[in-house]
DNA sequence: TTTTGAGTTGTTCGA
DNA sequence: GTCGAACAACTCAAA
């Protein structure tokens, strides 16, 4: 006979703690089946190559949690569905939302193809503080500017619920051949190893980098977070891309500390979490964002593609130093710090005058945490195609960013050895040291550190003009 | 209804 | 050395 179960679907919601469909399930009272899909059937674009390996890292360990008992699949969801109906007595389904066009388009079919034969198909809200579609202007349009959008639509709007945790019985499958071997993401190259060195995966670590980091980190985190070379970033991003961590978890943890932390670096912190919501939203009333310009006038802009510059900038050989830096990092890691990130971004659409797509493309397969929301939403605010962007004029300078938020240089010279020796005051703009000096300390401009690859001044004073000849006035959005 | 001020992350120039 | 102004154009919300 049939045996009567639950399905919950995990998708970015990998965890078992606060997860509201798994919540929904367990009122059911009957075993819950876990299952994984990984799609690559109705996708428009795979997971990037770091994800992969995270991905797999984290249902292995999810899968220990719950004894191996989740079931492995690889294909079309619909199709997988069909399959289970027919060998269990399905009760109940649901899964955690996905904000992707794609995915809704998906999931929506889905839930139409299951109505009739399953008593009760829902989604529920597993991964944003306040769904994209509850937050909007009095005129019911959404927001385009992150300050009111977080200050009047998020914060003055009901508050996050807070995180929940029931116990479930999980439903043991019993069959061998839905193991997670079987996706595939079993990562081959020798990169992928290195890159997991930094990163913790059992659930306890997880807990203690978090506990870790409103012990310590938090404390100063409004001023602290600008400084690559200091401990007072979360370092969370991957895990809440994925849903090791729920944002709502973290959103309550804040007001825990109220008493072992200033309101300010609370804040701040929570305004973090408020720029990925920002993003999500950005993405859900804009889905065009992943492709192209949110301001279609930079169609119009004279970019430029050039294979061996972007190389040079992708593997960190630009001649920057602080650049070099955050793309070494970027590679050797699977992360880049914030302040970084706007360095090397500004640089690859503005010095380098390349698509930001191109930057986009690369960290999707590089950062651990590339989530499509705010990969496409923070390259184009850098590149100042987006939603609430940066005025044109602000281009970051290399040499000015690294002198203030690396004054020692000691996160530059973590990254690019070979600069090492060198006085900080040559150590981001090796090209203006005497070559004295430079070869006592075993530096070889063109050797063994490029030359720059571009002239900053002159780069920028292009980008600006570039960036006038867009002065007509298309309005869109 | 219209006006006004402000908006995550900057740089340069001239006083 | 420090400081303020200028570098657009547009969205949003308060006045």
């Amino acid at each position: 006979m049939k045996k009567d179960i639950s399905i919950h679907w995990f998708r970015q919601d990998l965890r078992i703690d606060d997860n509201p469909s798994l919540n929904h399930l367990s009122i059911k009272g009957i075993p819950v089946l876990l299952i994984f899909i990984l799609d690559e059937v109705n996708t428009d674009r795979p997971i990037g190559e770091a994800s992969k390996i995270w991905l797999n890292r984290a249902l292995i360990d999810l899968n220990q949690q719950v004894k191996g008992k989740i079931m492995f699949f690889k294909g079309n969801p619909i199709i997988i569905f069909r399959n289970l109906l027919s060998k269990f007595n399905v009760k109940n389904i649901s899964w955690n939302r996905c904000y992707e066009v794609w995915r809704i388009n998906r999931d929506n079919d889905l839930k139409k193809f299951l109505t009739d034969k399953v008593d009760d198909v829902k989604s529920f809200n597993g991964s944003l503080l306040w769904e994209p579609w509850e937050v909007l202007k009095k005129d019911k349009s959404p927001y385009k500017v992150f300050t009111p959008y977080y200050q009047k639509g998020c914060l003055e709007s009901k508050p996050p619920r807070k995180p929940i945790t029931k116990k479930i019985e999980f439903f043991n499958h019993n069959f061998a051949d839905y193991s997670i071997e079987n996706l595939k993401l079993d990562p081959k190259k020798k990169w992928s190893l290195n890159i997991l060195k930094e990163w913790e995966f059992s659930k306890n670590s997880i807990s203690k980098v978090v506990e870790n980091f409103f012990e310590f980190g938090i404390k100063n985190y409004k001023e602290g977070r600008n400084f690559p070379i200091k401990k007072n970033v979360s370092r969370l991003a991957p895990y809440i891309r994925w849903g090791q961590v729920s944002p709502h978890f973290l959103w309550h943890k804040c007001d825990q500390y109220k008493k072992k932390v200033s309101e300010q670096n609370l804040k701040t912190f929570k305004s973090q979490l408020g720029w990925r919501e920002f993003s999500y939203y950005l993405l859900f009333h804009f889905p065009k964002i992943t492709k192209k310009n949110l301001h279609s006038k930079f169609d119009k802009f004279p970019w430029i593609s050039n294979k061996k510059i972007f190389n040079s900038w992708s593997r960190g050989l630009t001649g920057y130093p602080i650049v070099d830096a955050g793309m070494r990092e970027l590679y050797l890691t699977g992360y880049m710090h914030n302040r970084v990130r706007m360095i090397v971004g500004s640089f690859l659409v503005k010095n380098l005058l390349h698509h930001w797509k191109f930057g986009e493309n690369w960290f999707w397969n590089c950062l651990f945490d590339a989530d499509i929301a705010s990969n496409s939403a923070s390259w184009q605010w850098v590149a100042g195609t987006g939603a609430d962007a940066a005025p044109y004029f602000r281009i970051f300078n290399p040499i000015i960013q690294g002198k203030k938020f690396d004054p020692k240089g000691k996160y530059t010279k973590k990254y690019i050895p070979e600069l090492r020796k060198l006085h900080i005051k040559y150590l981001f703009n090796p090209w203006d040291c005497p070559e004295e000096i430079l070869q006592r300390n075993g530096i070889k401009l063109g050797k063994n550190y490029p030359f720059p690859i571009v002239d900053l001044k002159l780069s920028r004073e292009k980008a600006l003009s570039a960036l006038l000849t867009l002065k007509e006035k298309t309005k869109e959005l």
